[in-house]
RNA sequence: UCCCCAGUAGCUCAGUUGGCAGAGCAAUUGGCUGUUAACCAAUGGGUCCGCGGUUCAAGUCCGUGCUGGGGAGCCA
Protein backbone atom coordinates (compact mmCIF):
# COMPACT_ATOMS: atom_id res chain seq x y z
CA UNK A 1 0.00 0.00 0.00
CA UNK A 2 0.88 3.63 -0.82
CA UNK A 3 1.28 6.24 1.45
CA UNK A 4 -0.76 9.09 2.02
CA UNK A 5 0.11 13.16 2.16
CA UNK A 6 -1.31 14.32 5.03
CA UNK A 7 -2.46 16.99 3.25
CA UNK A 8 -4.61 15.23 1.29
CA UNK A 9 -5.83 13.65 4.04
CA UNK A 10 -7.04 16.52 5.51
CA UNK A 11 -8.67 17.71 2.46
CA UNK A 12 -11.12 14.63 2.31
CA UNK A 13 -14.44 15.04 3.34
CA UNK A 14 -15.79 11.85 3.96
CA UNK A 15 -13.71 8.80 5.83
CA UNK A 16 -11.49 6.41 3.18
CA UNK A 17 -10.34 3.56 5.24
CA UNK A 18 -7.29 1.98 5.41
CA UNK A 19 -4.12 5.05 5.15
CA UNK A 20 -1.00 4.78 5.18
CA UNK A 21 1.10 8.01 6.42
CA UNK A 22 5.27 8.77 6.81
CA UNK A 23 6.88 11.56 8.46
CA UNK A 24 8.02 12.94 11.48
CA UNK A 25 6.68 13.04 15.41
CA UNK A 26 6.07 16.26 16.65
CA UNK A 27 4.50 15.72 19.95
CA UNK A 28 3.73 12.56 21.71
CA UNK A 29 0.94 12.61 24.67
CA UNK A 30 0.94 9.31 26.13
CA UNK A 31 -0.70 7.58 28.76
CA UNK A 32 -0.63 3.86 30.32
CA UNK A 33 -3.26 2.24 27.67
CA UNK A 34 -3.41 5.18 24.46
CA UNK A 35 -0.99 7.98 23.13
CA UNK A 36 -1.76 10.47 20.84
CA UNK A 37 0.99 11.74 18.39
CA UNK A 38 1.14 14.40 16.00
CA UNK A 39 2.74 13.49 13.06
CA UNK A 40 4.19 16.09 10.19
CA UNK A 41 5.31 15.13 6.74
CA UNK A 42 6.12 18.29 5.45
CA UNK A 43 3.11 18.43 2.65
CA UNK A 44 1.33 21.17 4.67
CA UNK A 45 1.89 23.02 8.28
CA UNK A 46 -0.96 21.35 9.81
CA UNK A 47 -0.14 17.63 11.68
CA UNK A 48 -2.57 14.65 11.60
CA UNK A 49 -3.37 13.50 14.85
CA UNK A 50 -2.62 9.63 14.91
CA UNK A 51 -4.29 7.43 18.38
CA UNK A 52 -2.87 4.20 19.46
CA UNK A 53 -4.70 2.08 21.90
CA UNK A 54 -2.28 -0.15 23.85
CA UNK A 55 -4.31 -3.08 21.94
CA UNK A 56 -1.99 -2.90 19.02
CA UNK A 57 0.90 -4.99 18.66
CA UNK A 58 3.63 -3.56 19.12
CA UNK A 59 2.58 -0.55 22.15
CA UNK A 60 5.02 -0.87 24.29
CA UNK A 61 7.49 0.50 21.60
CA UNK A 62 5.34 3.77 21.30
CA UNK A 63 7.56 4.33 25.10
CA UNK A 64 10.73 4.90 23.07
CA UNK A 65 9.07 7.55 20.16
CA UNK A 66 10.42 11.31 20.94
CA UNK A 67 10.10 14.36 19.07
CA UNK A 68 11.61 13.82 15.32
CA UNK A 69 11.37 10.04 15.40
CA UNK A 70 10.51 9.27 11.69
CA UNK A 71 7.18 6.85 11.61
CA UNK A 72 5.45 4.94 9.08
CA UNK A 73 1.75 4.15 10.20
CA UNK A 74 -0.87 2.56 8.89
CA UNK A 75 -4.30 2.91 10.05
CA UNK A 76 -7.91 3.73 9.77
CA UNK A 77 -9.15 7.56 8.69
CA UNK A 78 -11.58 8.61 11.02
CA UNK A 79 -13.56 11.38 11.98
CA UNK A 80 -11.74 13.07 15.38
CA UNK A 81 -14.15 13.09 18.70
CA UNK A 82 -12.01 15.31 20.12
CA UNK A 83 -11.98 19.54 19.22
CA UNK A 84 -9.07 20.90 17.39
CA UNK A 85 -9.13 18.92 14.11
CA UNK A 86 -11.55 17.20 11.65
CA UNK A 87 -9.81 13.75 10.78
CA UNK A 88 -7.29 11.44 13.16
CA UNK A 89 -6.00 8.53 12.15
CA UNK A 90 -6.68 5.14 14.96
CA UNK A 91 -3.56 3.12 14.13
CA UNK A 92 -3.85 -0.10 13.87
CA UNK A 93 0.50 -0.51 12.98
CA UNK A 94 3.38 1.59 13.79
CA UNK A 95 6.52 1.34 12.48
CA UNK A 96 9.57 3.30 14.46
CA UNK A 97 11.94 4.03 10.97
CA UNK A 98 14.64 5.78 12.92
CA UNK A 99 14.15 7.40 16.45
CA UNK A 100 15.55 10.49 17.31
CA UNK A 101 17.48 10.72 20.57
CA UNK A 102 17.71 12.83 23.56
CA UNK A 103 20.28 15.41 21.70
CA UNK A 104 17.78 16.09 18.86
CA UNK A 105 17.74 20.19 19.13
CA UNK A 106 14.34 21.15 18.24
CA UNK A 107 11.76 21.19 21.17
CA UNK A 108 7.96 20.94 20.71
CA UNK A 109 8.40 24.87 21.77
CA UNK A 110 9.28 28.34 20.33
CA UNK A 111 12.46 28.79 19.30
CA UNK A 112 14.32 31.89 17.78
CA UNK A 113 15.24 32.39 14.83
CA UNK A 114 18.95 33.22 16.01
CA UNK A 115 19.16 29.71 17.44
CA UNK A 116 17.48 27.89 14.31
CA UNK A 117 20.25 29.56 12.08
CA UNK A 118 22.46 27.54 13.60
CA UNK A 119 20.49 24.58 12.92
CA UNK A 120 19.49 25.14 9.70
CA UNK A 121 19.65 22.07 7.95
CA UNK A 122 16.81 21.24 11.15
CA UNK A 123 14.66 24.62 10.88
CA UNK A 124 12.60 23.55 7.41
CA UNK A 125 11.01 20.76 9.95
CA UNK A 126 9.57 23.40 12.05
CA UNK A 127 5.88 25.13 11.70
CA UNK A 128 7.12 28.65 10.98
CA UNK A 129 10.10 27.36 8.50
CA UNK A 130 8.33 24.93 6.82
CA UNK A 131 5.78 27.43 5.45
CA UNK A 132 8.59 29.59 4.59
CA UNK A 133 9.85 27.30 2.27
CA UNK A 134 6.92 26.44 1.15
CA UNK A 135 5.97 29.57 0.29
CA UNK A 136 9.28 29.81 -1.67
CA UNK A 137 8.79 26.88 -3.67
CA UNK A 138 5.16 28.51 -4.99
CA UNK A 139 6.30 31.35 -6.13
CA UNK A 140 9.36 30.04 -7.92
CA UNK A 141 6.44 27.95 -9.36
CA UNK A 142 4.41 31.37 -9.61
CA UNK A 143 7.09 32.86 -11.46
CA UNK A 144 7.22 30.76 -14.19
CA UNK A 145 3.47 30.63 -14.92
CA UNK A 146 3.48 33.95 -14.96
CA UNK A 147 6.26 34.58 -17.82
CA UNK A 148 5.03 30.82 -19.37
CA UNK A 149 1.29 32.39 -19.41
CA UNK A 150 2.69 35.89 -20.97
CA UNK A 151 4.76 33.95 -23.68
CA UNK A 152 8.31 34.43 -22.53
CA UNK A 153 11.47 32.84 -23.18
CA UNK A 154 13.27 31.50 -20.27
CA UNK A 155 16.65 32.33 -20.15
CA UNK A 156 19.11 30.27 -18.12
CA UNK A 157 21.88 32.84 -17.79
CA UNK A 158 25.35 31.36 -17.62
CA UNK A 159 26.73 31.34 -14.23
CA UNK A 160 30.56 32.20 -14.65
CA UNK A 161 31.23 35.42 -16.47
CA UNK A 162 34.29 37.00 -17.98
CA UNK A 163 32.57 40.39 -18.38
CA UNK A 164 34.67 41.82 -15.46
CA UNK A 165 32.25 44.53 -14.59
CA UNK A 166 28.64 44.26 -15.00
CA UNK A 167 27.93 47.00 -12.83
CA UNK A 168 27.43 45.89 -9.95
CA UNK A 169 29.34 45.27 -6.80
CA UNK A 170 32.48 43.25 -5.79
CA UNK A 171 32.67 39.81 -7.79
CA UNK A 172 33.94 36.35 -6.74
CA UNK A 173 36.79 34.92 -8.26
CA UNK A 174 36.87 31.76 -10.71
CA UNK A 175 39.87 29.94 -11.07
CA UNK A 176 41.72 26.79 -11.42
CA UNK A 177 44.93 27.82 -10.49
CA UNK A 178 46.71 26.10 -7.48
CA UNK A 179 47.23 28.14 -4.71
CA UNK A 180 50.82 26.87 -3.93
CA UNK A 181 51.63 27.60 -7.68
CA UNK A 182 50.43 31.23 -6.90
CA UNK A 183 52.03 31.71 -4.06
CA UNK A 184 55.46 30.12 -5.17
CA UNK A 185 55.25 32.78 -8.48
CA UNK A 186 53.79 35.69 -6.28
CA UNK A 187 51.45 36.58 -8.83
CA UNK A 188 47.63 34.93 -10.52
CA UNK A 189 48.97 34.06 -14.28
CA UNK A 190 45.52 34.04 -16.06
CA UNK A 191 46.80 32.69 -18.99
CA UNK A 192 47.54 29.72 -17.21
CA UNK A 193 44.08 29.77 -15.57
CA UNK A 194 40.92 27.65 -16.87
CA UNK A 195 39.33 30.44 -19.47
CA UNK A 196 42.79 31.64 -19.91
CA UNK A 197 41.49 35.09 -18.26
CA UNK A 198 39.53 36.03 -15.29
CA UNK A 199 36.86 35.27 -14.80
CA UNK A 200 33.99 35.75 -11.80
CA UNK A 201 30.62 34.06 -10.44
CA UNK A 202 27.67 36.69 -12.53
CA UNK A 203 26.60 39.44 -10.51
CA UNK A 204 23.63 39.83 -12.91
CA UNK A 205 22.12 37.77 -15.96
CA UNK A 206 21.22 40.70 -17.86
CA UNK A 207 23.59 41.76 -20.32
CA UNK A 208 23.50 38.04 -21.83
CA UNK A 209 19.02 38.65 -21.19
CA UNK A 210 19.52 41.56 -23.30
CA UNK A 211 20.80 40.22 -25.66
CA UNK A 212 18.46 37.35 -25.53
CA UNK A 213 15.77 40.33 -26.07
CA UNK A 214 16.66 41.48 -29.50
CA UNK A 215 16.12 38.01 -30.75
CA UNK A 216 13.02 36.59 -28.74
CA UNK A 217 11.50 39.74 -27.94
CA UNK A 218 10.34 39.04 -24.60
CA UNK A 219 12.40 36.91 -22.23
CA UNK A 220 12.96 36.11 -18.32
CA UNK A 221 16.34 34.93 -16.83
CA UNK A 222 16.13 33.28 -12.76
CA UNK A 223 18.60 31.75 -10.96
CA UNK A 224 21.39 32.38 -8.54
CA UNK A 225 23.84 35.79 -8.54
CA UNK A 226 26.75 36.25 -6.21
CA UNK A 227 27.91 39.31 -4.45
CA UNK A 228 31.22 39.20 -3.12
CA UNK A 229 30.37 42.52 -0.92
CA UNK A 230 31.00 42.65 2.65
CA UNK A 231 27.78 43.51 3.59
CA UNK A 232 26.18 42.90 7.06
CA UNK A 233 22.66 43.36 7.30
CA UNK A 234 19.30 41.64 7.45
CA UNK A 235 18.77 42.59 3.77
CA UNK A 236 22.10 41.32 2.24
CA UNK A 237 23.39 37.73 1.10
CA UNK A 238 26.36 36.99 -0.88
CA UNK A 239 24.14 34.52 -2.83
CA UNK A 240 20.85 35.50 -3.87
CA UNK A 241 18.50 34.72 -6.40
CA UNK A 242 17.20 37.48 -9.28
CA UNK A 243 14.76 37.40 -11.27
CA UNK A 244 15.05 39.61 -14.47
CA UNK A 245 12.78 39.87 -17.42
CA UNK A 246 14.17 42.05 -20.62
CA UNK A 247 11.63 42.74 -22.92
CA UNK A 248 12.35 44.68 -26.36
CA UNK A 249 10.20 47.50 -27.93
CA UNK A 250 9.31 48.43 -23.92
CA UNK A 251 10.19 51.67 -22.41
CA UNK A 252 10.42 52.97 -19.25
CA UNK A 253 6.55 53.52 -18.78
CA UNK A 254 5.80 49.24 -20.06
CA UNK A 255 8.59 48.47 -18.07
CA UNK A 256 6.70 49.62 -14.94
CA UNK A 257 3.71 48.51 -15.53
CA UNK A 258 5.10 45.27 -16.17
CA UNK A 259 6.56 45.19 -12.52
CA UNK A 260 3.83 46.31 -10.82
CA UNK A 261 1.61 43.47 -12.56
CA UNK A 262 4.12 41.24 -11.69
CA UNK A 263 4.90 41.99 -7.64
CA UNK A 264 0.48 42.03 -7.81
CA UNK A 265 0.23 38.65 -9.31
CA UNK A 266 2.75 36.96 -7.37
CA UNK A 267 1.21 38.49 -4.26
CA UNK A 268 -2.39 37.17 -5.01
CA UNK A 269 -0.89 33.71 -5.74
CA UNK A 270 0.57 33.54 -2.48
CA UNK A 271 -2.39 34.21 -1.08
CA UNK A 272 -4.39 32.29 -2.99
CA UNK A 273 -2.49 28.89 -3.31
CA UNK A 274 -0.65 29.35 0.14
CA UNK A 275 -3.38 30.13 2.03
CA UNK A 276 -2.48 28.38 5.27
CA UNK A 277 1.25 28.87 5.63
CA UNK A 278 0.66 32.97 4.77
CA UNK A 279 -1.94 33.09 7.62
CA UNK A 280 1.23 31.67 9.87
CA UNK A 281 2.91 34.81 9.04
CA UNK A 282 0.38 37.56 9.46
CA UNK A 283 -0.87 35.68 12.84
CA UNK A 284 2.48 35.15 14.24
CA UNK A 285 5.18 36.95 12.98
CA UNK A 286 4.09 39.95 11.27
CA UNK A 287 0.70 41.95 12.61
CA UNK A 288 0.63 44.11 10.11
CA UNK A 289 1.22 41.89 6.94
CA UNK A 290 -2.05 41.81 5.88
CA UNK A 291 -2.98 45.13 5.38
CA UNK A 292 -0.07 45.37 3.64
CA UNK A 293 -0.54 42.59 1.23
CA UNK A 294 -3.91 44.22 0.66
CA UNK A 295 -1.87 47.29 -0.36
CA UNK A 296 0.06 45.95 -2.88
CA UNK A 297 -2.32 43.93 -4.60
CA UNK A 298 -5.51 46.59 -4.42
CA UNK A 299 -3.37 50.25 -4.82
CA UNK A 300 -1.79 51.61 -7.37
CA UNK A 301 1.84 51.90 -6.86
CA UNK A 302 2.94 55.48 -7.03
CA UNK A 303 4.99 56.97 -10.07
CA UNK A 304 7.73 59.57 -9.21
CA UNK A 305 10.52 60.89 -10.55
CA UNK A 306 13.73 61.60 -8.82
CA UNK A 307 13.92 65.15 -9.18
CA UNK A 308 10.14 64.94 -7.93
CA UNK A 309 11.35 62.49 -4.51
CA UNK A 310 14.16 65.15 -3.84
CA UNK A 311 11.59 68.22 -3.75
CA UNK A 312 9.57 66.09 -1.22
CA UNK A 313 12.09 65.16 0.92
CA UNK A 314 13.35 68.68 1.20
CA UNK A 315 9.88 70.15 1.95
CA UNK A 316 9.41 67.13 4.63
CA UNK A 317 8.98 68.11 8.08
CA UNK A 318 11.66 65.00 9.26
CA UNK A 319 14.86 65.74 10.35
CA UNK A 320 16.96 63.54 8.47
CA UNK A 321 20.40 62.45 9.41
CA UNK A 322 21.63 63.06 5.69
CA UNK A 323 20.74 66.54 4.19
CA UNK A 324 19.26 65.91 0.61
CA UNK A 325 20.28 67.57 -2.15
CA UNK A 326 19.40 67.12 -5.79
CA UNK A 327 22.89 64.69 -7.23
CA UNK A 328 22.75 62.44 -4.19
CA UNK A 329 21.73 59.22 -4.14
CA UNK A 330 19.40 58.86 -1.49
CA UNK A 331 19.52 57.30 1.79
CA UNK A 332 17.66 54.36 2.93
CA UNK A 333 16.18 56.42 5.77
CA UNK A 334 14.78 58.86 2.48
CA UNK A 335 13.54 55.79 0.34
CA UNK A 336 11.87 54.70 3.66
CA UNK A 337 10.36 58.14 4.41
CA UNK A 338 9.16 57.85 0.27
CA UNK A 339 7.65 54.30 1.10
CA UNK A 340 6.10 53.79 4.78
CA UNK A 341 5.20 57.27 5.61
CA UNK A 342 4.60 59.78 2.88
CA UNK A 343 2.73 56.94 0.21
CA UNK A 344 2.52 54.90 2.86
CA UNK A 345 2.88 52.22 -0.78
CA UNK A 346 5.26 51.07 -2.99
CA UNK A 347 6.83 53.77 -5.19
CA UNK A 348 8.29 53.56 -8.71
CA UNK A 349 11.03 55.93 -8.23
CA UNK A 350 12.25 57.52 -11.95
CA UNK A 351 14.74 59.06 -13.80
CA UNK A 352 17.90 59.08 -11.55
CA UNK A 353 21.13 61.47 -12.34
CA UNK A 354 23.57 60.06 -14.33
CA UNK A 355 26.34 59.90 -11.99
CA UNK A 356 24.72 57.74 -9.67
CA UNK A 357 23.75 55.05 -12.14
CA UNK A 358 25.16 52.56 -14.37
CA UNK A 359 26.80 52.83 -17.86
CA UNK A 360 24.03 50.72 -19.77
CA UNK A 361 20.96 52.96 -18.68
CA UNK A 362 19.50 55.10 -21.46
CA UNK A 363 20.32 58.68 -21.39
CA UNK A 364 17.18 61.40 -21.10
CA UNK A 365 16.85 64.13 -23.52
CA UNK A 366 18.10 66.66 -20.63
CA UNK A 367 21.44 64.93 -20.62
CA UNK A 368 21.42 64.99 -16.56
CA UNK A 369 19.54 62.09 -15.90
CA UNK A 370 19.02 58.17 -17.41
CA UNK A 371 15.66 56.06 -17.59
CA UNK A 372 16.39 54.18 -14.39
CA UNK A 373 13.70 53.08 -12.23
CA UNK A 374 13.82 51.66 -8.71
CA UNK A 375 10.76 50.12 -6.99
CA UNK A 376 10.97 50.84 -3.06
CA UNK A 377 8.43 49.54 -0.53
CA UNK A 378 7.67 49.67 3.10
CA UNK A 379 10.05 47.50 5.19
CA UNK A 380 11.84 46.17 2.49
CA UNK A 381 13.29 49.31 0.65
CA UNK A 382 14.44 48.52 -3.07
CA UNK A 383 12.70 45.51 -4.33
CA UNK A 384 13.11 46.25 -8.28
CA UNK A 385 15.63 48.05 -9.91
CA UNK A 386 15.91 48.45 -13.86
CA UNK A 387 15.83 51.01 -16.57
CA UNK A 388 15.44 51.84 -20.11
CA UNK A 389 18.41 50.59 -21.77
CA UNK A 390 20.89 52.52 -23.89
CA UNK A 391 19.92 51.23 -27.36
CA UNK A 392 21.74 53.80 -29.28
CA UNK A 393 25.78 52.91 -29.90
CA UNK A 394 26.92 56.62 -30.05
CA UNK A 395 25.37 57.79 -26.62
CA UNK A 396 26.46 53.81 -25.18
CA UNK A 397 30.27 54.12 -26.07
CA UNK A 398 30.27 57.59 -24.74
CA UNK A 399 28.86 56.39 -21.32
CA UNK A 400 31.64 53.83 -21.22
CA UNK A 401 34.45 56.02 -21.81
CA UNK A 402 33.41 58.20 -19.50
CA UNK A 403 33.66 55.47 -16.63
CA UNK A 404 37.10 54.13 -18.15
CA UNK A 405 35.20 50.77 -18.86
CA UNK A 406 37.05 48.81 -21.68
CA UNK A 407 34.89 48.67 -24.46
CA UNK A 408 36.72 45.60 -26.05
CA UNK A 409 35.43 43.09 -23.08
CA UNK A 410 32.31 44.05 -24.41
CA UNK A 411 32.49 43.88 -28.27
CA UNK A 412 29.20 41.40 -28.06
CA UNK A 413 27.03 43.47 -26.40
CA UNK A 414 28.16 46.68 -28.21
CA UNK A 415 27.50 44.86 -31.75
CA UNK A 416 23.66 44.34 -30.49
CA UNK A 417 23.49 48.35 -30.98
CA UNK A 418 25.12 47.55 -34.59
CA UNK A 419 22.21 45.47 -35.80
CA UNK A 420 19.09 45.75 -35.27
CA UNK A 421 19.08 47.69 -32.27
CA UNK A 422 15.69 48.04 -30.55
CA UNK A 423 14.46 50.14 -27.81
CA UNK A 424 14.33 47.86 -24.75
CA UNK A 425 13.82 47.58 -21.04
CA UNK A 426 14.15 45.45 -18.06
CA UNK A 427 14.58 45.12 -14.25
CA UNK A 428 15.95 42.97 -11.54
CA UNK A 429 13.58 41.59 -8.69
CA UNK A 430 15.52 40.17 -5.29
CA UNK A 431 13.41 37.10 -4.88
CA UNK A 432 14.31 36.86 -1.19
CA UNK A 433 13.28 40.24 -0.69
CA UNK A 434 9.78 39.53 -2.68
CA UNK A 435 9.90 36.58 0.04
CA UNK A 436 10.70 39.00 2.58
CA UNK A 437 7.89 41.37 1.87
CA UNK A 438 4.74 38.57 1.44
CA UNK A 439 5.77 36.98 4.68
CA UNK A 440 7.20 39.80 7.09
CA UNK A 441 10.33 38.02 7.73
CA UNK A 442 12.53 40.48 8.81
CA UNK A 443 16.02 38.99 7.94
CA UNK A 444 16.82 37.62 4.47
CA UNK A 445 18.66 34.45 5.99
CA UNK A 446 15.54 33.41 7.42
CA UNK A 447 13.90 33.17 3.68
CA UNK A 448 17.07 31.15 1.75
CA UNK A 449 17.39 27.62 2.80
CA UNK A 450 21.25 27.63 3.47
CA UNK A 451 22.43 31.19 3.66
CA UNK A 452 25.78 32.44 2.29
CA UNK A 453 27.24 35.59 4.18
CA UNK A 454 30.76 36.56 4.67
CA UNK A 455 32.42 34.61 7.23
CA UNK A 456 29.34 32.03 7.32
CA UNK A 457 29.30 28.61 4.66
CA UNK A 458 28.37 26.38 7.33
CA UNK A 459 25.75 23.55 5.52
C1' U B 1 34.11 48.08 6.68
C1' C B 2 31.98 51.64 10.61
C1' C B 3 28.60 52.59 15.07
C1' C B 4 25.62 50.33 19.03
C1' C B 5 23.99 45.94 21.94
C1' A B 6 24.57 40.94 23.63
C1' G B 7 27.24 36.11 24.93
C1' U B 8 25.44 32.27 32.10
C1' A B 9 22.14 24.65 31.85
C1' G B 10 19.73 21.70 25.47
C1' C B 11 16.45 26.55 24.67
C1' U B 12 14.74 31.52 26.64
C1' C B 13 16.63 34.40 30.29
C1' A B 14 17.53 36.37 35.79
C1' G B 15 21.88 37.02 38.73
C1' U B 16 21.46 43.35 43.53
C1' U B 17 27.27 47.05 46.14
C1' G B 18 32.69 42.11 43.60
C1' G B 19 31.37 37.39 48.51
C1' C B 20 28.11 29.46 48.00
C1' A B 21 25.44 29.19 40.15
C1' G B 22 19.42 30.37 39.68
C1' A B 23 14.22 30.12 37.23
C1' G B 24 10.81 28.60 33.40
C1' C B 25 10.63 25.38 29.43
C1' A B 26 13.08 20.98 27.39
C1' A B 27 15.30 16.13 28.75
C1' U B 28 15.20 11.55 31.91
C1' U B 29 12.18 8.34 35.27
C1' G B 30 7.44 7.20 37.35
C1' G B 31 1.99 8.09 37.42
C1' C B 32 -2.50 9.00 34.66
C1' U B 33 -8.70 5.59 30.18
C1' G B 34 -9.69 11.15 24.63
C1' U B 35 -5.28 14.43 24.72
C1' U B 36 -4.52 19.46 21.90
C1' A B 37 2.84 23.13 22.79
C1' A B 38 -1.78 17.46 27.75
C1' C B 39 -1.48 17.04 33.07
C1' C B 40 0.88 15.48 38.14
C1' A B 41 5.50 14.07 40.75
C1' A B 42 10.67 13.14 41.14
C1' U B 43 15.67 13.30 39.03
C1' G B 44 19.90 14.71 36.27
C1' G B 45 22.17 18.81 33.87
C1' G B 46 27.34 24.56 34.11
C1' U B 47 34.66 25.69 30.28
C1' C B 48 29.27 31.84 33.37
C1' C B 49 32.35 32.69 24.96
C1' G B 50 38.30 32.54 24.78
C1' C B 51 42.90 34.83 26.53
C1' G B 52 45.23 38.34 29.78
C1' G B 53 44.84 41.77 33.99
C1' U B 54 43.02 44.22 38.90
C1' U B 55 41.59 42.04 43.77
C1' C B 56 41.91 38.35 49.85
C1' A B 57 37.89 37.17 46.38
C1' A B 58 35.52 38.15 39.39
C1' G B 59 29.57 35.58 36.08
C1' U B 60 30.02 40.78 37.94
C1' C B 61 35.49 45.52 37.15
C1' C B 62 39.52 46.63 33.09
C1' G B 63 42.02 45.24 28.30
C1' U B 64 41.83 42.21 24.04
C1' G B 65 40.04 38.55 20.62
C1' C B 66 35.93 35.62 18.71
C1' U B 67 30.71 34.79 17.77
C1' G B 68 25.68 36.53 17.26
C1' G B 69 22.06 40.57 16.73
C1' G B 70 20.41 45.75 15.37
C1' G B 71 21.68 50.04 12.41
C1' A B 72 24.78 52.50 8.40
C1' G B 73 27.35 52.11 3.75
C1' C B 74 27.15 48.98 -0.89
C1' C B 75 22.91 46.94 -3.37
C1' A B 76 18.55 42.97 -5.18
Amino acid sequence: MKRTKINVLLRLDKPVGKVIIKGWIRTKRASKTFSFMEVNDGSCLKNIQVIANADIQNYSQIDTITTGTSVSIEGELVESPGKGQKWEIQASDIEIINIAPESFPLQKKRHSDEFLRTIAHLRPRTNKYGAAFRIRSEMVFAIHKFYNEKGFIYLTAPLITGSDCEGAGEMFRVTSLDPAQVKKQGKMDFRQDFFGRESSLTVSGQLPAEMFALAFGDVYTFGPTFRAENSNTSRHVAEFWMLEPEMAFCDLNENMDHGEELVKYLTRHALEKCEEDMALFSRFVDKSLSQRLDTIINKKFVRLSYTDAVEILKKAKKEFEFRVEYGIDLQSEHERFLAEQYFKSPVFLTDYPKEIKPFYMRMNDDGKTVAAVDLLVPMIGELIGGSQREERLEPLEKRMDEMNLPKNDYWWYLDSRKFGSVLHSGFGLGFERFLMMITGISNIRDVIPFPRTPGSIDF
